[in-house]
DNA sequence: GGCCAAGTTGAAAATGACTTTCAAAATGCC
DNA sequence: GGCATTTTGAAAGTCATTTTCAACTTGGCC
């Protein structure tokens, strides 16, 4: 318990979060938008998470900050984030899109558990090599991938094997 | 035009069709469930294609041989093709689910090109050997992982730098 | 500090890709 | 052929997103 409560305190430092409001502010200015309340808000609570959230999962976080906030205006922060690279969408083909920040991280992929959902992150510069290397052998330029890999986490496959015997 | 017309000769082999067939035929009778013409039809059109096709293109394709068979049906076929190993599903990140037949073909990955949405195959030894790796390191069994690439085609880059001077 | 054009907000409606429902039709074991 | 069981397909339902629109803010300007 106590374990997983340090493990909850913020991934990031008073500094990078307001670095990371400058990169915010400064898109908005570039594209002529505005600063608002509402954005600063759900920017702040995008930072302090970890992992990947689905938009009605911020939603529910946002709110409790400011509960008049609504979806439409989380959502659009969102795809306003990722325009200026602060946060990345990753597709655990379910069906629900989830973004995570990218702020100070290094480029990771997810296994995901198929029976209890659970993910874990992993990095593999192997797959930006082959990314690279199989562009240019079909004359692509490459811009990004998806990499995920689904299978069992080992609670899962203890819990199924309680009802028939391992093989 | 001669040569488009020579590629879009069918796939496979009558006698893989029929092996397909059987292939069908026994998962229903395995589960249950009836032979019907529709059935029929549906894996024929499928496994005359190449590449992938999302349900409605499917569908399309499907109508031309008997304009009664409706989407739902396709739809559900498709699932059931799925599930006797014969078609996979492909996920391309655009909100539509695309079915390639898995019928004599190679474990292979796509990259697809975000202006144009054509993509090439290609195959990658790499990527199976990774899904093992990392799925052992972190105690997961993995059943399968998806992999694909996203950039420009060599002629979308073309188009592009025609508006603006190339780098 | 107040004005106002332009941008923002959020509730609600729309979209679109599936997914389910249901009554009529087809299948296949006897 | 008889009949229980499945299948079919049109239509309705889901559900995550995406758009609409009228009321509200923001920021540059005086």
């Amino acid at each position: 318990m106590l374990q997983k409560r340090i493990d909850d305190q913020p991934l990031i430092s008073r500094e990078m979060m307001r670095e990371a409001e400058q990169i915010l502010h400064s898109h908005l200015k570039r594209v002529g938008l505005k600063h608002t309340a509402q954005r600063d808000t759900i920017l702040r609570t995008f930072l302090e998470t970890r992992e990947h959230l689905s938009m009605d999962e911020l939603h529910r976080l946002v709110k409790r900050k400011d509960p008049r906030i609504g979806f439409t205006t989380v959502y659009r922060t969102l795809k306003l984030l990722a325009e200026c690279g602060l946060a990345s969408e990753v597709a655990f083909h379910d069906g629900i899109a989830r973004f995570e920040h990218q702020y100070n991280r290094r480029s990771h992929h997810h296994m995901v558990c198929t029976d209890c959902g659970g993910s874990v992150e992993f990095f593999s510069p192997e797959v930006e090599r082959l990314e690279q290397e199989i562009g240019r052998k079909h004359h692509y330029v490459t811009t990004r991938h998806t990499f995920q890999i689904y299978g069992l986490c080992e609670s899962c496959r203890k819990k199924a094997s309680g009802s028939r015997p391992p093989v």
